[in-house]
DNA sequence: GTGAAAGCGCTAACAG
DNA sequence: CTGTTAGCGCTTTCAC
């Protein structure tokens, strides 16, 4: 069925080895013979069964990749950049789904384990300590830090992007900021809620509790109902800082349909930079993490320690954002109805 | 390092073929040999390598994914339920970006080849014949339909579900009605075009050439560019039919720069549902392809033909699809700004 | 029921 | 420079 190595070599008359050399595109063949592999190997059509290369070379040029869902757009186009740079490496990237479940992502790790992938870059949605301790490749983390476990990790300084954002609202005069996304169960949320207070606690502003609103998940739904929650306050706050632009999506679309106006009554910040975010109406203000960076940052890491066995110690990387200022602050936008 | 059968072997003081059997679940095993055999298998933390096991086998347990671009919505959308419906029948999903170019594709299908991949689901952006005539593996297209090639295809019927949509436009008292979206390369588009034409022959409307815009690429910035383009017209439509959610958002937000009011002065319908297009302001209606059905339905073939190794002629399945009516076209939505 | 041995297709020593 | 040989870790006849 398959033409493998030595159906080419006995059709070449030559030994497997030489066909191996051919293919492997090793120097020092004899003009004749690399001819007469070539011909033979074009002839059969031969093609390397890579599942064997690796079975024996104990490497397999897959890395996974670990993430809460592929429809969040930040992770999708995470994603994309992930697999465009793994691709200019000659890696493939497996992508395996979470769905918030531990179980998975274990699963996951185990079964795939150090056999078929040689490294995995994970992004986990909530805090998670003990499982992952070993998993037998290398890991890199993305995103959320446990904290005290020796591994990889990359990500922005989340406490310092939230400040920037709040910053900006204090700057364009709001006093009254309420943030969106409060989560106990997530790592990112409590630098950015961290970020939130330093911001307002610098600048000498009251921090009511009602204006923390918590968002268990943090799509675009959840974002609508905190907003409500917002506008009904006795007295409402004249800007949000939302714990991602999905959040913010959601509280855009409910400010518009209790009739404020953005930002005139009442400004919106996002975190995430999608790009859906620079189109919307109108278009979101919003923490631009460098995703490319963080990206190849990743891909790099897991291909020292995974292909090349280089050892260093665990790394903690920080890579760089920006905030995107755009109509849902600063806007005079265009209306549409 | 890895422990192996044999370790567990001879650490219970049995064959391989026993541990084998264990490991298999094969039912016959004598119940002190298997006490035996699981004490070691804990003991050693032993897992099975995948790659020997495959390389055994003859199959992998992976599909790939092939797609233009996984930051488009649509395709990230459709991947996040290809995964998770492989994950539930025990396969790994691997993805590969080919970024509109072909030898991308075929290069992605040749290298992973037969030998790591059971098959492979393709979702090409443009239209495409020879190159996959036999990758050596079961292929399911997507979306496009590269004609008399006698492979697998699963999609929503194009040409019906675009005069759906323009239909909707004429019901709603439309009469000059653009579409955004034409490309020689892309199948789909050809077809989104015949039923647009289809719809306004059968409702007697002119069909005047200005009003049907051609599109590069399928993001929100062609939309946008070729909203302008329409605007700009001396006789503007009052109504867009785009041949996706992007052109769409792009149009939307160029209606709306432009003064336009949605859809008082002008109406829009895209393409796709994706998740983005509820919450727009005015959120979009859309033709939405019922994207669970073609991921379930294109994994379920790629298993049959490459694990159960059934044998069928190809099958050219259409999925169902709806028609989301929302704001933009029946819409009094919220203003924003 | 279980063990021994062959071999999936490839690469890496090691001779020649 | 090229052929032979031995495995990578597993499944699978085929005897016992």
């Amino acid at each position: 069925m398959a033409v493998t190595l030595r159906d080419v070599a006995t059709l070449a008359g030559v030994s497997v080895k030489t066909v191996s050399n051919v293919v492997n595109g090793y120097a020092f063949v004899k003009a004749e013979n690399r001819r007469r592999v070539e011909e033979a190997l074009a002839a059969t059509g031969y093609r390397p069964n890579l599942g064997a290369r690796n079975l024996r070379r104990g490497r397999t040029g897959f890395i996974a990749l670990v993430l809460p869902e592929l429809t969040i757009p930040y992770f999708g186009e995470l994603a994309g950049l992930v697999i465009s740079t793994a691709q200019r490496q000659d890696c493939s990237v497996l992508i395996e789904e979470t769905r918030g479940t531990l179980d998975r992502k274990r699963a996951t790790l185990a079964s795939l384990g150090p056999h078929l992938i040689d490294g995995a870059i994970v992004s986990p949605e909530a805090l998670e300590a003990d499982d992952l301790l070993d998993p037998g490749i290398p890991l890199v983390m993305l995103g959320e830090h446990a904290v005290d476990v020796p591994i990889d990790h990359v990500a922005i300084d989340n406490v310092l992007a939230a400040r920037t954002a709040v910053n900006h609202l204090i700057e364009i005069g709001r006093r009254r900021i309420a943030a969106i996304g409060q989560n106990p169960h997530r790592g990112t949320a409590a630098q950015r809620l961290a970020g939130y207070r330093a911001a307002l606690s610098a600048a000498g502003l009251p921090q009511p509790p009602e204006l923390v609103v918590p968002a268990l998940n943090y799509h675009r739904s959840d974002g609508a109902h905190a907003m409500a929650h917002l506008l009904q306050l006795p007295e409402p706050p004249d800007a949000v800082f939302c714990f991602n632009d999905l959040l913010a999506a959601g509280a855009l679309r409910t400010a518009a349909e209790h009739g404020m106006r953005v930002p005139a009554d009442i400004a919106i910040v996002g975190f995430d930079n999608n790009e859906e975010s620079a189109y919307s109406l109108p278009s979101l203000t919003t923490i631009a993490p460098d995703k490319a960076a963080i990206a190849e940052t990743a891909v790099q890491l897991i291909r020292r320690r995974a292909m090349d066995n280089d050892q260093f110690p665990p790394q903690d990387i920080q890579t760089p954002f920006t905030l995107e200022i755009r109509e849902s602050t600063t806007g005079s936008a265009p209306k549409t109805l």
